[in-house]
DNA sequence: CCTATCTCTTA
DNA sequence: GTAAGAGATAGGT
């Protein structure tokens, strides 16, 4: 090697992680060995080599090599035992394919490096330091920040995820100090991924400010005691030796001996079949084909392959059909294989936000509406002033359209942002606020769109559209034919990851989108999305209508693949507009009862808490559970105290009852004093800052993709979670009234969760039950405890109630015991004894638990998955509390599918019977209405009749629904 | 100002 | 024992 030459040393290990958890998991080729993993390094390989000896780019590898790490084990055990001992295993799924990978280098005719005791990291160091010393460039592929010491006049790093240079100004930029003073600045911070210990307390800012003031990490330590802030001063004393061992932790070695040298990297030209031929035999049809075409090689004349057969069979999962898989070496056009290269070519697709189109005139904008309408297809994103779609103003729209939507290969989208309210800080002395330049009249603009998102051949794609169609009803525009990535996600993935934009577009784009923040700011100096200047804007609202874009295409098609379809389009799509009707809709609060009640509250709450202070003997803030337990069990010594989890008094109110219980006047009072603030804070004082200004009702937020199970949640104000228990609690309730002339109808189903249950599980005593209509709770206690339903004492009734809830719940010892207090053995008894009454249940709690570990999902009646991703967890909390949660969701979720087809159909129904009635809320089991109170006699029985029968056609459940429904002037009275 | 912890409300 | 959202405190940035 020569001055003049360029290595170019990959990470291979941070590649292989960063594949793997790019790309979507589980993607297996069809003899059942995964490679997802595989599959994302070989792209990456194959983009970095193709850029790479693109001379035009400039940098020219003449020497290349990919390393990677050889075990766990290396000499920084011994220099410290816990390094990296917080490390979990790598992925069930993943390992296989460790030894694939290392195959698919040497595929690529590329060095494969690693060696005994050390990281992947000291071999890249002694390789830079050996290229550097023949006078060569060096250039690290990974972004890691642990490599970032090497950088230096001849060495660079490059990240080619974000295709970004790392040079010593970037390094500079990013953790505030130069790369020799990495080592320092890590040894001061610690690396908890690696379990490097650092100093407590110190973080990245810190350690930089400090490397500043005092010039490296020895003579900080040695001046310590210079430093002002106390806590600062003593951790850097105490901790000074866990600093200087993490120095030598994240030290890099760059004396490794090492077997290759530096003349066997030489880059060779690729050899083509032999890489063709790996490719195939891993089923990667679109980048065989890619390398194929640019080697000019012939690969229907070249064999598979054959690659670690071995692990491909002891990985193999059961659930998989091997004979729907595609013969290797011919185009798959399996909607799974099809599938499977919409994923790849997105994940390698780049996205430049400078290439977007500012929309300033009218013609342009009929342009696109042309091109859209054309195209058929397009994204839609709204840009507006809040969160809040009910007072959100309009600020501006974006679109993206697929130039050509090929089946394979690249997708090339373009995207514009038409900005309509743009306006300048209100900042300005001369006034401002005045409108930025080159925006068209909102009017017309706002004609066109209109005529585009309600033409029905036009198919529009949203992320989140429930939001933008509330925004865009406000404007007298309603959307028509739509597709929503989040649902679509949601119905894919649910509980396997978010479904916000910015996740999905790192999950299956590998791309990170612009953030909201980095565009507006955050906290206290953000601006409104008006103010932002119009080539950001551009850059960040286009964006989001190309990465929609791209989303629909991967996504849209795994819908069909995966057999989804008919839970997105009977449960999720068609949802999405009802709930904006009803969140449109709003209820009406009332004011002034809130207001009554709040002052009665902090009356009760103020006189407690003087009675509190009073016993306690001293004045502390009753709030604290701290300073409670303190009172408590330390100054006054009370008994039967427990710690939680980080070693604080537990102060929860069944600790309070059973220290009220033994005899004790404070802990009652602080009970009831919980419960007053509680209902004040969080209802008789929240409640009224949502009443909307200009509706005077209050419009709460539904989140259809935010639960496994498939419920929906409610937030801003969470109207699901309004008292209903006691009877302070329940006046709260009294305060949601109806307009006048109008009534309140709640309409909910009785024990829905329990009939489920006797359906999945198919238990004949239930079933009967139910269709007998009895007590279920006295009818499960007669059957356990034998005793007659007749003249039950109260409490056994409790415990078989409490029982059937457990088993709803996926039932445990502990739980049970906790709820009953009772000893666990006597709980393990009850459970025991209900197992031997009702024997399928238990049969169907295993069958479920199996279902979730082999799919890694479980299925609800209606077909909706919910994902348990750690349910194979080696860790028998996490696993069980997977497996309860994986017993807990097909009958949860079948629940809420139920609700769901009834709310559906619940608009028509009311529309064909000439009613009036409007839908506002839902509580999970139960349906709030409005409607003039001459309607509510004739339409409770059509709302009764809507949800009994909204299982049918899709599912004959074998027991019927019951629902019980009721009109008053408030809810309180309704329920 | 932001985040984690604890507690409490619902189905 | 399931599923959520939210408020107050406390501790560090």
């Amino acid at each position: 090697m020569k001055k003049g030459d360029h290595l170019f040393l990959v990470d291979g290990s941070g590649y292989i992680f960063r594949a793997y958890h790019a790309l979507p998991p589980l993607t297996r080729k069809s003899d059942g060995l995964p490679v997802g993993a595989v599959s994302g390094f070989c792209n990456m390989l194959w983009k970095l080599l193709s850029d790479a000896r693109d001379t035009s780019v400039g940098v020219t590898p003449t020497h290349f090599a990919v390393i990677f790490d050889y075990s766990s084990k290396t000499f920084r055990n011994e220099l410290y035992p816990e390094y990296k001992a917080n490390r979990s295993a790598p992925p069930e799924d993943l390992v296989p394919q460790f030894s694939v990978i290392r195959e698919a280098t040497r595929a690529f005719d590329l060095p494969c490096i690693e060696a005994e005791g050390f990281e992947a990291d000291d071999l890249i160091a002694t390789y830079a330091r050996l290229a550097r010393e023949a006078g060569a460039e060096v250039t690290v592929i990974s972004s890691d920040k642990d490599l970032m010491q090497l950088v230096g006049p001849q060495v660079s790093m490059y990240d080619s995820m974000k295709d970004r240079q790392i040079g010593v100004p970037e390094v500079i930029e990013k953790w505030g100090v130069p790369p020799e003073k990495m080592i320092d600045l890590q040894a001061l911070t610690g690396d908890s991924v690696d379990n490097v210990p650092g100093i407590p307390g110190i973080g990245p800012k810190t350690a930089a400010q400090l490397i500043e003031q005092f010039g490296d990490l020895d003579t900080l330590l040695a001046r310590a005691g210079e430093i002002k802030q106390n806590k600062r001063r003593e951790n850097i004393i105490e901790f000074a030796d866990k600093a200087r061992i993490s120095r030598e932790l994240v030290r890099l070695r760059d004396d490794v001996e090492v077997t290759e040298k530096l003349e066997d990297l030489v880059l060779n030209p690729l050899d083509g079949p032999k890489l063709v031929a790996f490719l195939k035999g891993m089923e990667f049809t679109s980048l065989t084909r890619r390398v194929a075409e640019a080697t000019e090689t012939d690969a229907s004349n070249i064999d598979a392959a054959q690659v670690a057969v071995d692990a491909a069979a002891e990985m193999r999962g059961p659930d998989l059909d091997p004979g729907q898989a595609a013969p290797v070496g011919e185009i798959d056009d399996t909607p799974q294989g099809l599938a499977k290269r919409r994923a790849e070519a997105a994940g390698s697709a780049k996205i430049d936000t400078s290439a977007y189109e500012t929309l300033s005139e009218l013609s342009e904008l009929k342009a696109w509406c042309d091109q859209a309408r054309e195209t058929g297809l397009v994204a839609f994103d709204t840009e507006t002033t809040s969160l809040d779609a009910m007072q959100a103003e309009l600020v501006g729209f974006s679109l993206a359209i697929a130039e050509t939507a090929p089946d394979t290969g690249e997708l090339k989208v373009r995207a514009c942002y038409a900005p309509l309210a743009h306006t300048n800080g209100a900042g300005d002395l001369l006034g401002g606020g005045g409108a930025q330049p080159g925006q068209m009249p909102m009017r017309a603009a706002l004609d066109e769109l209109k005529a585009l998102l309600e033409d029905p051949a036009v198919l529009k794609v949203g992320q989140n559209l429930k939001y933008d169609m509330l925004v865009l009803a406000q404007h007298g525009i309603t959307i028509e034919s739509f597709d929503d990535t989040m649902l679509l996600s949601y119905v894919l993935e649910a509980g396997a990851g978010g479904h916000g934009m910015d996740s999905l577009s790192e999950r299956w784009l590998g791309h990170k989108t612009i953030s909201y923040k980095d565009v507006t700011g955050s906290g206290k100096s953000a601006i409104p999305f008006a103010e932002v200047q119009i080539d950001r804007a551009t850059a960040y609202a286009a964006e989001d209508a190309d990465v929609t874009l791209r989303l629909w295409h991967v996504l849209k098609q795994r819908l069909v693949s995966d057999g989804l379809a008919s839970v997105y389009e009977r449960l999720e799509r068609p949802l999405a507009p009802v709930l904006m009707r009803m969140e449109g809709n709003g209820i009406r609060v009332d004011r002034q009862i809130l207001s009554r009640l709040s002052g009665e509250l902090a009356q009760g709450a103020a006189a407690l808490e003087a009675e509190i202070q009073d016993l306690a003997g001293e004045s502390f803030n009753v709030g604290s559970p701290r300073q409670l337990g303190e009172i408590l069990f330390d100054k006054m010594g009370l008994p039967g105290g427990t710690k939680t989890k980080t070693g604080q008094w537990s102060t929860t109110a069944q600790a309070l009852e059973d220290l009220a219980a033994a005899g004790h006047e404070l802990p009652r009072k602080i009970v009831d004093w919980r419960q007053l603030t509680k209902l004040k804070s969080t209802y008789t004082d929240a409640l009224p800052g949502f009443i909307n200004p200009r509706t005077q009702r209050v419009h709460t937020s539904f989140a259809m993709a935010a639960t496994t199970t498939g419920r929906l949640s409610s937030s801003d104000p969470n109207i699901q979670n309004i008292p209903v228990r006691t009877a302070a609690g329940r006046k709260i309730r009294t305060a949601f009234i109806a307009e006048p002339g109008n009534v309140l109808i709640s309409a909910d189903y009785s024990q829905i969760e329990l009939r489920v249950l006797a359906h999945v599980a198919n238990i004949p005593q239930l079933t009967q039950a139910f269709a007998d209509g009895v007590d279920i709770h006295a009818m499960t206690a007669s059957e356990m405890f034998g005793v007659p339903v007749e003249g039950m004492p109260s409490e056994v009734r409790r415990r078989a109630k409490a029982i059937n809830f457990g088993i709803i719940y996926g039932i445990s010892a502990f739980g049970l015991a906790n709820q009953l207090s009772i000893e666990r053995s006597e709980a393990g008894d009850y459970i025991k004894k209900y197992f031997e009454r009702f024997p399928g249940i238990k049969d169907y709690m295993e069958a479920t638990k199996v279902e979730a570990k082999e799919h890694g999902y479980v299925t609800t009646i209606f077909g909706r998955r919910a994902h348990y991703p750690e349910i194979r967890s080696s860790n028998p909390q996490v696993r069980a509390f997977n497996e309860r949660a994986a017993i807990n969701a097909p009958i949860q979720g079948s629940a809420a599918d139920v609700i769901r087809r009834a709310m559906v159909r619940m608009e028509p129904a009311l529309e064909k019977a000439g009613a009036n009635a409007r839908m506002l809320l839902q509580v999970h089991d139960e349906l709030i209405f409005e409607a003039p109170e001459a309607e509510a006699e004739k339409i409770i029985p059509l709302i009764v009749e809507v949800m009994e029968n909204a299982a049918m056609p899709a599912v004959d459940m074998a027991v019927p629904l019951k629902v019980d429904a009721r009109a008053a002037l408030n809810w309180d009275e309704a329920h």
